[in-house]
DNA sequence: CAGTGAGCGAGCTTCCGCTTGACTT
């Protein structure tokens, strides 16, 4: 067997790696790391120097046997691991777990995954750094202590099976508190006024110029004003500014600026994201794709200029070299780039594909020239105003990068469309057709997507690119958030016309507003959550906290500071806030009181319960029992008025008889429904108001049921009545039991017999079981 | 598929960062 045995952190990197170091060199993977804190008693003994008591879970057990075995055969081991804290850790603990001696291990280290940079590495060993294991130590028991002493205070003061966390309480906290600006956000109007000019030109052509007031008109007072003053004066070319400028590619992709992108552009959400990038770089297509490095390897780069110069011609190619400017980056690989950048497409799936193209573009442009642009501003004076018209044109002159790649905003705004202007000369005289006051409303700050989450963590500092996809799908697990589209509402804008002179035209417009889609939005136990971590644990809640941390533990890792004393501080401060916290009476359930029933004169109060949240008419009391009502789902405790609540202790309510049996009208899960004689039928959620609605709208709602379910039976059998062939919203399947089945495409579902339905119902449940079995 | 919210108590939940796995309508 081989006479040496490297050990990388993936298996993909193992596959590659091989081949270049030749049949001397077995190359295998931990897969991540293999050992971690027990999760019985903390995995830390507290009273003894935080000592961490570590165990190989069940999971990783195969592989560490493997190993032990290879090792065994092998003179000397490389642990190749990555080169930042937690590869060192894992670094180590391969060698604890393994037994290895130190006269037959090496530590070796590389940032990218070429021929070179790997028998560099070869060539120049060293030992394991003991003070940044210590230092990945520390992380990993101050995260584990944060973790498991605040979600059981949870637990007890809030919800069962609730967790909180260094990174995830303050993702939350982000969401929270973004929401609460925007619900606190009070819209303010002004006006803006557009105006279209023209002139003759020397072929006698009518050339048109879009030009804005330069400043933004408070009042419809104030607009109708200056529109008149505009219906009599002269315009003229008062300032003509032309201005060469540039715009410079953007780095290549990081794993938080991939999932920006492919969010914006392929509408991916940060875990599809991953998904498909794990793919291409498993199939060897890519780069590594979990990185915080701008940095692209000496061979990418010329490839990159290779490929450039072939494509587009030597003038488009422009070496550059990117710095990260990320909080807390440790740069253990490269950027993230096509493995062969001279394919600039490939063969998969159409997401690959997608992906795949997004990635190569971003590289190839990181290393082109910049777009030369000429920008154009020319002022319009109006002879009897101060104020001003400013048109802006912008010229492409040489377009550089943009020839392969343009990064997206987030936010389009209003004058991001430039347009090329007409030549102008300075005191040229302009007719005006028109000039248009448009009330404009102020916009709240916008809400967090998945993405742009991501990107605020990464500026604070808080996760890493393996985990920024996690703590996105366990928020929302948990419940504290939702990813949701709002349909957004309506709303009248005032638009004042001077057309030609004519008088003033005013008239309304509606907007729309508000609309999201894939947003993110707390929940009310998020928030409820949020407020009791902030009230008692304000260190840990601070955004600054991480940032904080990671300073002390990167002093622990140049031996400036030993890790268990850093830990003791902040564990002894942080262990007496926990049972202070403890000590608070009670459940936390967010209450809110919303005022009084005029009723029956009882307190009415929203809170969230075991099932979520709800409203609660009176107080316990030794002669009364409150009543209890759940909320909507689009009610929330922030923002429910007493109206609405009162109107949810309104249902049931009985409607009337039909056939000698009472119709109840209530709204569940699914929205409002009636349920009569054991049976229910749901209301139409936007014409039927189950408030109001009347005995004979419900007799109607039952027999239009009754009807649709005599169409739906397509088929019976006299010999079995439990088997039934019915239509469905996806077409006609087979119902026996209570269970449903397919019926294949090839058959013809009128024309089944009892044997051939008998016969598709044992197969499909011998399938149902073998899918639990895994 | 549509209701629940009293209290008792056993046993469970939970963190962050490294990695992929073996699953389907």
């Amino acid at each position: 067997m081989g006479e040496n045995l490297v050990i990388v952190e993936s298996p993909a990197k193992a596959k590659t790696i091989e081949k270049f170091l030749g049949k001397d060199f077995q190359v295998k993977s931990s897969f991540g790391h293999i050992r971690d804190l027990a999760k019985k008693n903390f995995g830390i003994d507290i009273n003894n120097q935080y000592k961490p008591i570590y165990i190989v879970p069940d999971e990783k057990k195969k592989i560490v046997s493997e190993l032990k075995k290879l090792k065994k055969q092998s003179k000397l081991v490389w642990l190749a691991s990555d080169e930042d804290r937690e590869g060192e850790a894992i670094a180590w603990h391969l060698s604890e777990v393994l037994g290895l001696k130190e006269e037959n291990t090496r530590r070796i280290v590389f940032h990218e995954i070429t021929k070179e940079a790997i028998q560099n590495a070869i060539k120049s060993p060293r030992t394991i750094d003991s003070n940044l294991v210590k230092a990945q130590q520390a992380r990993r028991v101050l995260d584990r202590l944060v973790g498991f002493e605040l979600s059981p205070v949870l637990w007890k003061k809030v919800k069962p099976s609730l967790s909180a966390g260094r990174v995830q309480s303050v993702a939350v906290k982000l969401i929270v508190e973004k929401e609460r600006e925007i619900l606190s956000f009070i819209p303010s109007s002004s006006y803006r006024i557009i105006g279209e000019f023209w002139f003759s030109d020397q072929n006698n052509e009518k050339v048109r110029i879009t030009a804005e007031l330069a400043r933004k008109i408070a009042t419809k007072e104030e607009a109708i004003e200056l529109l008149n003053i505009c219906r009599s004066t002269e315009f003229q070319i008062a300032k003509l500014i032309v201005k060469p400028s540039f715009r410079s590619p953007a780095p290549p992709f990081t794993t938080s600026t991939l999932q920006q992108e492919a969010g914006r552009k392929l509408g991916f959400s940060v875990g599809q994201t991953m998904a498909v990038a794990q793919k291409l770089y498993e199939s060897g297509k890519i780069t590594y794709m979990r990185t915080d490095s701008v940095n692209l390897s000496s061979l990418a780069l010329n490839i990159s200029k290779k490929v450039i110069s072939e494509k587009y011609g030597k003038d488009y190619h422009q070496f550059r070299k990117y710095k990260t400017k990320t909080k807390g980056a440790q740069e253990a690989h490269e950027a993230i780039r096509p493995t062969y950048i001279e394919n600039n497409t490939i063969s998969g799936s159409g997401t690959e594909k997608r992906l795949y193209e997004l990635i190569w573009k971003r590289t190839v442009a990181s290393q082109m020239s910049n777009a030369k642009l000429e920008k154009t501003t020319a002022t319009i004076s109006i002879k009897n105003s101060k104020d001003l018209f400013i048109a802006t044109g912008e010229v492409i002159k040489f377009d550089g990068f943009l020839k392969v790649y343009r990064e997206s905003i987030e936010v389009e705004s209003e004058d991001s469309n430039k347009t090329i202007l007409p030549p102008l000369t300075t005191g040229q005289l302009l007719n005006n057709s028109s000039i248009t006051a448009t009330e404009k409303f102020t916009q709240p700050p916008f809400r967090y997507s998945e993405p742009s989450l991501v990107k605020k963590m990464e500026e604070l500092g808080i996760g890493r690119p393996s985990t920024y996809a996690p703590t996105i799908s366990t928020i929302q697990q948990r419940g504290y958030v939702l990813k949701e589209d709002r349909p957004g509402g309506e709303r009248d804008i005032i638009v004042i016309e001077l057309k030609n002179g004519n008088p003033l035209d005013e008239r309304k417009k509606t907007e729309n507003f508000g609309k999201e889609k894939s947003k993110l939005f707390p929940t009310d136990i998020g928030m409820v959550v949020n407020d009791f971590l902030n009230e008692h644990f304000k260190e840990i809640m601070d955004f600054n906290f991480t940032a904080s941390v990671e300073k002390e533990f990167d002093e622990i890792a140049e031996g400036n500071l030993v890790w268990t004393q850093m830990i003791d501080k902040f564990y002894k401060n942080f262990h007496k806030e926990v049972e202070k916290s403890l000590e608070v009476v009670g459940k936390t359930t967010g209450e809110r009181v919303l005022g009084e029933d005029p009723g029956s004169g009882e307190e009415v109060i929203v809170k969230v319960g075991r099932y979520g949240p709800l409203a609660q008419l009176g107080r316990v009391r030794e002669d009364y029992k409150p009543k209890f009502a759940g909320l909507r789902k689009e009610q929330r405790i922030d923002t429910i008025s007493l109206e609405e609540a009162l109107d949810l202790f309104k249902l049931p309510r009985t409607i009337g008889a039909f056939e000698d049996i009472d119709m109840i009208v209530a709204i569940g899960r699914f929205g409002p429904y009636i349920r009569h004689d054991g049976k229910f039928y749901s209301l139409n959620a936007k014409t039927d108001d189950p408030l109001t609605v009347k005995k004979e709208r419900g007799i109607e709602i039952i027999l239009a049921k009754r009807e649709a379910d005599k169409n739906k039976i397509l088929k019976q059998y006299e010999e079995n009545k439990e088997v039934q062939i019915l239509n469905g919203r996806w077409g006609p399947y087979i119902s026996y039991q209570k269970k449903n089945y397919k019926i294949p495409k090839s058959k013809d579902p009128a024309s089944l017999s009892l044997e051939e339905c008998m016969k598709l119902i044992s197969e499909g449940s011998k399938n149902k079981k073998t899918r639990k079995k895994k």
